[in-house]
DNA sequence: TTGTAAGCGTTATCAC
DNA sequence: GTGATAACGCTTACAA
């Protein structure tokens, strides 16, 4: 009844052959093809598989990469699972999850865990990781990939987008648009978005020639649509902007909300745009115009990235540059 | 300069006991606390770190539960991951992602990829298995939990909720507002959930006393948006129903965007309902009416019965059923 | 309680 | 190309 799992010497002893032999057929090591027949044919027979563990221990392959990023619940880190899986699932390997919660503790902490050789290789979505802990990085046992700022020194594959360069575009444009009041509604400011994204915002404002109304800026305690809603709230209480920048979609789609629930019509009364062009925007109303930061393309990008570093791992550390776009949706038109 | 990554050799070897002691000691079992300290302090001061491929073969258990389901781009399935991976953390276990893309297929293959023992468990979301594939799962060498259909004789946990009776619950909820022409945009028939739900719709016109007709029903490709957008803009083609239940929230989310663009407003023309009562809801516009299937709660679930049933492999499998819940939001009021 | 030693199942290194 | 055999790093009987 209970017959025990076979393992690869079973395979060996039924097709006759050394467990070596076994093991070089079915890891597709040249053989003859009559050992090689013999072998699948065994190990077909008795649903021979391969041990996880032992293989990765005398190998020191896991077959696993892992990601970790801020927020489960983000559809942009959906997107880039989405995109992750893809490229992983096609080099035959597993996907390991990992949520952060945008703590800089756990980010960390992941990063050292990787010494338990639970995965071959991290990709790292960094809200607040910078160069203090490059250390860290440069220690790691395995390729590690960060979506983020470029890390000087770490000798980490980055991949990155200038979101500065985003909020400023988005600033242009809400002024060809006729708006001369541009709130800005942004994240925490001691997250590297946040902090550069509000320098994209003074910069765009500078550019168009329009000035600083710091009454026009409000901080959102996380970027999420409830806090996006409050902060818009908060701001509406004691202005009443034309326009409205807001660094991420989720806090765009809470802005919507407040909006709406003052009576203000969009893009009538206030235009908005959002960044990340997450799915989001195609399905608020009205649909949301947003600063595309490549998302997609950045995972993808890390992803393979990690691969290549993983096959080869002198290779001289790369930096790629995803560039951001404005994609113009019903949330940002001329004044009404 | 590049001192070899400690084992637990160097750590037993500095502080003076067998690699058993230091075993022990590190895994928190009765020593003396003379050892204790010696030990912990040795690994400290060496930065040792266990690796996981070697204590995996030699004790059996990986601490990695694995997730599989249909799409990671759903919000529904991303709620689920958030609700896993909090039992998951607070169980000191990591969390490993596989998409299965609704194909059957690849659902069996994740569970017979169990053999590698990758995993300790695995929580399965299927869309398609069925009695049939009962003793794929009875074969697993490590525990599954299935949320969906209650596989009998699999001997499997299952998690489910009863998403016929929430669909009839909002054909009745739909009459009960004085709608008459309810139509039904549905994913496709031969998944689990898409047949019951059919069921679901055609036992609330049953109650209500309203009559089956063939050309309110619409069939998606997908459980998704685009899909979604589609078969309602068919449908619309050939009837303009007083009210809409799509079998999802994506296909409502769809639906109501297609009534958009049709120049029919909700719920005042048309009103929808959606199922699964996910995130989307509230960030639709109008916000969307949704049954509640407890996807949080049966993720919440699932997750503590693996756990349990690792510690206790032999506990009798049990079945949790969550009561679907409707969440009354804006498309769906009187008729105008 | 502690140390000794035997594996866990695989892959990699040798001679042949 | 193939077959012995030695690791890989850890946990766990078992003996002391």
């Amino acid at each position: 009844m209970s017959e025990k799992r076979p393992t690869i010497t079973t395979v060996a002893k039924l097709a006759n052959v050394s467990v070596a032999s076994a093991s070089r057929a079915l890891n597709g090591i040249k053989t003859t093809p009559d050992v090689y027949e013999r072998v699948t044919e065994a190990a077909e027979r008795v649903g021979y598989v391969p041990n996880a563990a032992a293989s990765s221990l005398r190998s020191r392959r896991t077959g696993q990469i892992a990601f970790a990023m801020p927020d489960v619940a983000n559809p942009i880190y959906t997107a880039m699972v989405a995109s992750i899986q893809e490229v992983v699932r096609a080099g035959g390997m597993r996907l390991v999850l990992h949520s952060t919660g945008a703590d800089l503790d756990e980010e960390l902490a992941i990063v050292r865990d990787l010494h338990r050789r639970f995965a071959d290789g991290l990709i790292l979505v960094s809200l607040r990781l910078n160069e203090d802990h490059v250390s860290e990085l440069a220690r790691s046992p395995v390729p590690v990939v960060v979506i983020g700022r470029a890390l000087r020194g770490s000798g980490v594959d980055t991949v990155q987008t200038d979101s500065r360069h985003g909020a400023a575009e988005a600033v242009k444009h809400l002024h060809a648009a006729g708006r001369r009041r541009i709130a800005l509604v942004n994240g925490p400011l001691e997250t590297v978005p946040g902090a550069r994204r509000h320098e994209g915002y003074t910069e765009g404002l500078r550019a168009t020639g329009l000035a600083l109304d710091e009454s026009l800026l409000e901080t959102a305690e996380d970027f999420m649509v409830e806090p996006g809603r409050e902060a818009t709230a908060r701001l509406l209480q004691r202005e009443t902007p034309d326009a409205i920048l807001c660094t991420n979609d989720l806090l765009a789609t809470g802005a919507l909300s407040a909006l709406h629930d003052a009576g203000l019509t969009v893009p009538g009364g206030v235009a908005v745009v959002g960044m990340d062009n997450s799915p989001l925007c195609e399905v608020v109303y009205p649909r949301l115009t947003s600063i595309d930061l490549g998302a997609a393309r950045r995972a993808r990008a890390a992803a393979e990235l990690l691969m290549k570093r993983i096959e080869q791992p002198s290779r001289r550390p790369r930096t790629v540059d995803v560039p951001p776009a404005l994609v113009v949706r019903e949330t940002c038109g001329a004044t009404a």
